[in-house]
DNA sequence: TCGATTATCAACCATAAGGTTTAATATCAT
DNA sequence: ATGATATTAAACCTTATGGTTGATAATCGA
């Protein structure tokens, strides 16, 4: 039960085919097919991938004939990073866990 | 099929339960009886949140008496981070897809 | 209009995820 | 030693995911 929306991006983000076609859009629009080909799997199978990160808020549609041409939507990975930013004092070895709890306790 | 390590990494932040239980280890070390507390599951069903997010290499366990010390680890969160920061110019505006395709062509 | 192309929908299948409950294991306290 | 505490393991259930194929819908080209 996906219901927030960090769930989602997330989610959206766990899969290397949907990352790939992510990769693939900051080449600019493609379309479906385009998007598919490079993915062994059916067409179906690739625009369900496409589903998923529409859904996400990850990926825009619009229809050019026949086609539709998907194009890649940054907001929503803004927040996904944003989210994760939260912990730069952690990886930058800044802080610990330790550290930083004690740090708290001092300061508050 | 979770072979990639972003995989893991992205599908282990896409559970509320376990992006709170890294909020509640921001405080530093805690038991696995108290990561558990606040979420409205049993024991046994938070422990296997805290495997995936050892598995993922988000969190470190160690051993104090009879419970477990579950501190949090950064490396792997930046891991995520840094994949995301790719996207940058995208949600900052200063490209937009389309923009960029042209600019590629115009350059290479 | 007819057939080919592009994409989605629907139904289905196998497997993984998230949850439960009931053991099992290890450690502490008495 | 015994019993309580802390955690994981096993077995199980339900629902979600990722994939398939075949049907449907929309649009292009002739």
């Amino acid at each position: 039960m996906v219901d927030n929306r960090l769930d989602t991006l997330f989610l959206a983000l766990s899969d290397p085919t949907r990352r790939g076609m992510l990769a693939d859009l900051k080449g600019g629009e493609k379309t479906v097919g385009e998007l598919a080909a490079p993915h062994r799997m059916s067409l179906a199978g690739a625009s369900k991938h496409l589903g998923v990160l529409t859904r996400a808020g990850l990926v825009e549609q619009r229809k050019a004939g026949r086609q539709r041409l998907c194009r890649l939507k940054g907001e929503r990975l803004r927040e996904a990073s944003d989210w994760l930013l939260q912990w730069e004092d952690f990886w930058n070895g800044r802080l610990d866990a330790l550290e930083t709890a004690l740090r708290e306790m001092g300061d508050g």
